[in-house]
DNA sequence: GATGAATGAGTATTCATTCAT
DNA sequence: AATGAATGAATACTCATTCAT
C-alpha cells in the first residue's frame, strides 16, 4: 500500500515490476531493477512500498482491479443474457489480449510463497459481479446449473490458454479464431 | 541428466524437489532441502543433476512425460471417436486430480526462468499423439474444424482452472461434478 | 574497477587482499576475511569489484604501476648512464626490499589461473620506460647488446631471490650486500 | 611418501599432478582431475599420498631431488674451477629449459601454504653439494667473496626469469643465446 | 589394493533491506 | 522525500576426503 501521495511514482513502480517479472520471470524480479526501471533509487522503492512482498500482493490488486472494472463496463442490465454473456466474452477476451503481460502476471502471482492470505480473499471478492452476473443465468436457465466456481473455471480456463499461446507467438488470434471461441464458450455453457 | 546408475536417488531427489516446490513455492526451493529431503547429502545432488536448472529442467520433463504417457494409455484405436473422446479427457481429468502438484510445477515452471528452450520444445513434442488423435476427429468431422492448438485449450484450460480450485480446497470434485464437465467438454467442442 | 567514488575503500580493500595473501597464500585468499580486514561487509567488496578474479587483477596492476612509477623517479636523462643505471637499479632494489610483500604478489599472481591476458599485456607495458633506457645503453655501447628481456632477466632474476630469502629471513641485507650486488649487476651487463 | 610399491603409480600421480599444476595454477589443482589424468580412481590416489598437501610436498622433492642430482654429475672433481663452473652452469640451463614444468613447479610451490617447513629443509639441503663447490671457489679466489645465498641468487635468478620467458613463448633461446648468458653469469661472479 | 559414489564443510556471490546524507 | 552506498544473511555450488563394495 502506497505511503506517499505521489500517484506518478506508484505507477512507475508497478509499470517496472510487472515489466521484469514478464523479462524474467518472478523468480528474477529484484528489487535494484524495479527501481533502475522506474527511474528511482532503490530506497524510494521502500518508501511507496514496504517490502518486496508488499509491492507485488499491491502490484496484483491493482492489476486485478482495473482489469475486472474495465470488464465490467461491458455488462448493461437492459441487455437480454445472450447478449450480456457475449459482450462480456469479448471485452474479456479483448482485454487479456490486449496486454497478455498484466493477466499473465496475475496467473503467476497465484503460484507464489509472495500470496498472502488477505490479498487472496480481496482478489476473489472483485469477481464478485460476475458471479452475480452467472446466477441470474442459471436462474433464468440460460446457462446450465453447476456450479459457479465450475463454470467460470470453463469460460477463463480457455482465455488463459489463448493468451499464453499469444503472448509466446504459438497462434495468431484473428476475428474468426475469436467467433468460433465465443460460440465454443457459449455452446459449452448454455443450456 | 544422471550421471550414474541408481535411479533410485534420481526418483528420490525428484519426489523431494517436487514435494519442497510444492510446499514452498518455486522461489523457496533450495538445493539443501532438496537433498535432506530425499536423504542425501548437498553434493550428491550435483552428482546427478548438474545445477539448479538442470535439475528442475529434469523433473519438469519427467513429470510431463509420465503425465503423458498415462493418459494416452487410455487411447485405444479401436473405440469410436466419442468413447475414444470420453475416455482420453476422463484420464486426464483423474490424472490431474489425482496429482494435482505435478501439474501444478508443469504450469509453475513455464513462468520461471529456469524453463529452458530445449526443454519447451521436448515438452511441447509430447503432445503430438494428442494432436494427432484430435486431427482425427476434425477429418471424422466429429469436431469443430479450428486450429488444434485452440482446441486443446479449450479443452486443458478449463481442467487446469479446475484442479487449482480443488488444490486450494475451493471446490470438492464429486462424480457429477465430473460428469458435468465433461459434458460441457465435449459439447463445445463437438459438431 | 571501483564503482563509486570513495578510493579510501579501494585501497583499503587493496592493503587489506594483500595483508591476506601475504599471510596465507594465494589460495588461503577468502573474500570474506577481506572484507573483515577491509572493516567492510563482505558485499561492500562487491560494490567495488566484480568478483575475486577482478579484484585479483585490479590489485596486481595496482601494485605493478606504483612500484613501476617510484622505481623510474629515479631515472634523471641528464645523467650519465652508468650514475643512471647505477641510480634505477638501487632504487628498484630499495624498493623491492622495502615493500616485499607487494613483490612477491606480483610474483604469485603470475603463477595463479586469475591472471588475465589483458592484465597481463597491460602490466607488461608498464616496463616500456625502462626497455627504452636499456636500449639506449646498448646504442650507446654502455652495456652489452643481447636481447632486452635476457637483459633485464639478468638484472631482475637476483633481486626476485635476494627479496625471496630477505623475506624468509634467511640472509640480512647490509650495505656492502648492496653494494656487492650493485657491483655483480654491472659487471654482467656492462661493456 | 608413497605407501605402496607400486612405483608406476606414483609415477603417473607425479606426472599427472604436475600437469595439471601447469596447465591450471596451484589453485586450479584438483585431486579428482590429478586421478583421472593419471588414469586412477580418485580413492586410489589416497593409497599412495595420505592427502593434497603430503603429494604436493612429495612432488617436490621428487623433482627438486631429480633436477639436482642431474644437474650435479656434470660435476667431475678434476676439472679446473672454470671449466667445473661452465658444465654445472651449461646443465643446470639446459635442465631447466628442457623442463620448464618442473622448475615452474618447484618455483610456484615455494609461494604455496602446502609447503612444509620439514619440506622447505629437506629441499635445501639438495643445493649443500653446490654450496661446497662454490665455497670452493671463494677459496681459490676464483669467484668472489659473497655470502653464498647470494651468490647463489645471482646465478640462479636469471636462469628462473629466462625459462619463464621461454615457456611463455617470449623469446627463444637459441646457441648464440645461451652463450652470452654463460658469459654474464661468469662475469658477474668471477674475480 | 582399487574403485568412484557419497559426503558435507567451506566459499564466492547475490540481493532485500537499511540508513547516513 | 529521495538517494544509493553499505550491509550481511542466505544460498548455489565445489572439492578434499572417506568408505562401502
Amino acid at each position: 500500500m502506497p505511503r506517499s501521495k505521489d500517484e506518478a511514482k506508484v505507477i512507475a513502480i508497478f509499470d517496472a515490476t510487472l515489466s521484469v517479472v514478464m523479462k524474467t520471470g518472478f523468480n528474477g524480479l529484484k528489487m535494484a531493477d524495479v527501481a533502475k526501471k522506474a527511474g528511482l533509487a532503490t530506497g524510494t522503492v521502500y518508501l511507496y512500498f514496504k517490502n518486496k512482498e508488499a509491492l507485488i500482493n499491491a502490484l496484483y490488486l491493482h492489476l486485478k482491479t482495473e482489469k475486472t472494472q474495465a470488464f465490467m463496463l461491458a455488462y448493461n442490465p437492459t441487455d437480454d443474457f445472450k447478449t450480456a454473456f457475449t459482450k462480456l466474452w469479448q471485452r474479456y477476451f479483448d482485454i487479456s489480449l490486449a496486454e497478455p503481460e498484466r493477466m499473465l502476471f496475475i496467473e503467476q502471482f497465484t503460484y507464489t510463497s509472495y500470496l498472502t492470505r488477505k490479498t487472496k480473499e480481496k482478489g476473489d471478492a472483485l469477481l464478485y459481479p460476475l458471479f452475480e452476473f452467472l446466477q441470474e443465468g442459471i436462474r433464468k436457465r440460460k446457462i446450465k446449473n453447476i456450479p459457479l466456481p465450475l463454470l467460470i473455471s470453463q469460460l477463463m480456463g480457455p482465455i488463459f490458454e489463448i493468451v499464453k499461446l499469444h503472448y509466446n507467438k504459438k497462434i495468431k488470434v484473428t476475428t474468426s479464431v475469436k467467433k468460433s471461441l465465443l460460440e465454443l464458450a457459449w455452446k459449452s455453457v448454455s443450456r
